[in-house]
DNA sequence: GACTGTCGCGCC
DNA sequence: AAAGGGCGCGACAGTC
């Protein structure tokens, strides 16, 4: 597996201690699996599960310190953990959301970089430091218990650790199984929509006949459309007042260049984005394996790097057919993140409107605001901060009436504000503020300070409070989008359990349903056609699971929107 | 030629 | 319709 040498596993609490030859591993791994069904701890899933799952190898839990002991260094829970060593051994990289907020909080950051909202600084990679020894893994996992039992809610970090831990298990396998995604089709949503695809070097046909048009209607004959620079210049010498060649902002004028200039933008979105190019790259033997970065952002949602899974166009989700006689079962969450504050913040009149299936439906009735529109726009603004438009006039209304819930979020705003952390419901911390942040908000204050500096100071204080507003929010959603990704793989362990043992020899993902696809907070099952039904009941079970363990008995529900279905495509609502 | 910053836009 | 949170990515433009 990696390379030659003794490699060894670990399970603390049962005592268990495996050390072998690396050529052995998947297989004593396998045993240990079903002979004792342990929790291996291990310094990172990614140097171990891609090459078990290769060869043929699931584990059923892990602890991973790297994951884990980043939730734990950052968290505002573990503060008071009194004795407990609060430092991460050399060996123990960061994770990934820090390796981008890292400078951050790091009281060596490099030189200021100019007022970003965020620094980067790259952490080394899973194989760049030397490995630790089995006494140093368990010394650190340890350490990571104490500091767990230690904090403010050790039953919720509990649960946080063994959800991102099962987490980093999940995004392996995604890996490994990858979504079924059928070329043909592909192909021709492509054909479709940009015509044949053109020789190397020439643009689809559509997009040709398009670009002509728009230049003839600016009267511009040697017009690029994909220079935005000499577009808006083009755009403004029609006596098109846009500021920018954003689409909202043409859609707004009535020219006959607009039609065919959007037309033309959107064609280039899809060829360059999802065109042929991407399918050679990113689908192979029908699959296209994204690779997902659990623990990936600051909120605790998953990130991807490469493909672009976090943003497959509904254009060609078509593309993504279950294998015959398997079916595809997909579900979200709906409207998970306004759920997950009502019950966040106890406020029993948003938990009530949270009762039904149609939360914005259910504040109109409750004479809240006028139209479900209205209702979506004004909870959405007031979870992401919104002061003007539609949404930030909306906002007040929705104060009045679900007051709760509207302090938690501006509690969370005023914190961010003020420099200070926030912290999700079962524990995992937003970032402290940037030093070049820090120091805008000195500079303000100091006797000398400009107009400028102040301005400057007010608005970063506002950005980061509307990031830390979002952040309870959007984190704790996440933590339930975890649970109940975690509860899914278990049951569909379980329902898989007897084909796989009779496939033991063959690939993982060949015989038995599994997971492919996850998305902030909708998930696909691909399963055999006979287990679809079994598979639906274990993802709506698993969803009511995760509210009960995040917030018990709280009178929130979280349904799921859910099909059975061949085709991703027929499955949007 | 390699790198970085910005824009624009897709997803939640 | 508007432009408030979180992302990744490709294209272009400017810089070295």
């Amino acid at each position: 597996m990696r390379g030659a040498g003794r490699v060894e596993f670990l399970d603390p609490d049962a005592g268990l201690h495996l050390e072998c030859d690396a050529a052995d591993v998947a297989r004593e791994v396998a045993r240990l699996e079903a002979d004792a069904a342990p929790r291996w701890v291990w310094r990172d899933t990614r140097e171990w599960a891609p090459a078990l799952l290769d060869a043929g190898v699931r584990v059923a839990r892990c602890h991973d310190l790297r994951l884990c002991g980043a939730i734990l260094a950052s968290s505002t829970a573990t503060a008071g953990a009194g004795s407990v060593v609060r430092d991460r051994p050399h060996w123990l990289p960061v994770g990934p959301a820090e390796a981008v907020l890292g400078a951050a909080a790091a009281p060596a950051a490099p030189v200021d970089r100019g007022p970003a909202l965020f620094e980067v600084d790259p952490g080394p990679g899973p194989e760049q430091t030397e490995s630790p020894s089995a006494a140093d893994l368990v010394v650190e996992h340890d350490r990571q218990v104490a500091l767990a039992a230690a904090s403010d809610r050790p039953g919720a970090m509990r649960l946080l650790l063994a959800a991102e831990s099962a987490g980093a298990l999940i995004a392996a396998e995604l890996h490994g199984a990858g979504l079924p995604w059928r070329r043909s089709v592909h192909e021709r949503v492509l054909e479709e929509a940009l015509g044949p695809r053109p020789p190397v070097g020439r643009k689809p046909a559509r997009m040709d006949e398009l670009a002509v048009r728009v230049r003839r209607e600016l009267d511009a004959p040697a017009l690029r459309l994909d220079s935005q620079a000499d577009l808006l210049r083009a755009l403004r010498a029609a006596g098109i007042g846009v500021d920018s060649t954003a689409k909202w902002e043409l859609r707004e004028h009535d020219h006959p260049a607009v039609a065919p200039l959007l037309s033309y933008k959107r064609l280039a979105r899809l060829l360059t984005a999802n065109g042929w190019a991407w399918l050679d790259e990113w689908v192979v033997d029908e699959r296209f394996r994204a690779d997902y970065v659990a623990g990936g952002t600051a909120t605790g949602r998953w990130a991807t790097s490469g493909g672009g899974a976090l943003q497959l166009p509904k254009a060609v989700r078509a593309a993504v057919v279950a294998d015959p006689g398997w079916s595809l079962v997909v579900a979200d969450a709906a409207q998970l993140e306004p759920r997950v504050l009502a019950a966040l913040a106890r406020d029993p009149a948003m938990a009530a409107a949270g009762r039904g299936r149609d939360m914005y439906r259910s504040i109109v009735d409750a004479g809240v605001v006028a139209t479900r529109d209205e209702a979506k726009v004004a909870l959405l603004g007031a979870m992401y901060g919104a002061t003007t438009g539609d949404s930030g006039r909306l906002v007040p209304q929705l104060a009045r009436a679900y007051p709760r819930a509207m302090a938690l979020v501006d509690r969370a705003a005023r914190d961010g504000e003020a420099g200070r952390q926030v912290t999700t419901l079962l524990g995992r911390s937003s970032p402290v503020p940037p030093r070049s942040w820090h120091e805008a908000q000195a500079a303000a204050s100091q006797p000398d300070a400009t107009a400028v500096d102040e301005r400057r100071a007010r608005s970063s204080a506002r950005d980061w409070g509307r990031f830390t507003r979002n952040f309870v929010v959007q984190g704790t959603a996440a933590e339930w989008a975890l649970c109940w990704l975690a509860g899914v793989r278990t049951r569909l362990a379980e329902l898989g359990a007897g084909r796989s043992r009779a496939a033991a020899s063959g690939p993982v993902f060949e015989r038995s349903p599994h997971l492919v696809y996850f998305l902030h907070d909708e998930l696909i099952v691909h399963t055999p056609s006979e287990t679809a039904d079994a598979v639906a009941d274990a993802v709506l079970e698993s969803a009511a699971e995760a509210g009960r363990l995040l917030f018990g008995e709280a009178p929130v529900e979280f349904p799921l929107d859910l099909a059975v279905t061949e085709s991703y495509a027929s499955a949007d609502a």
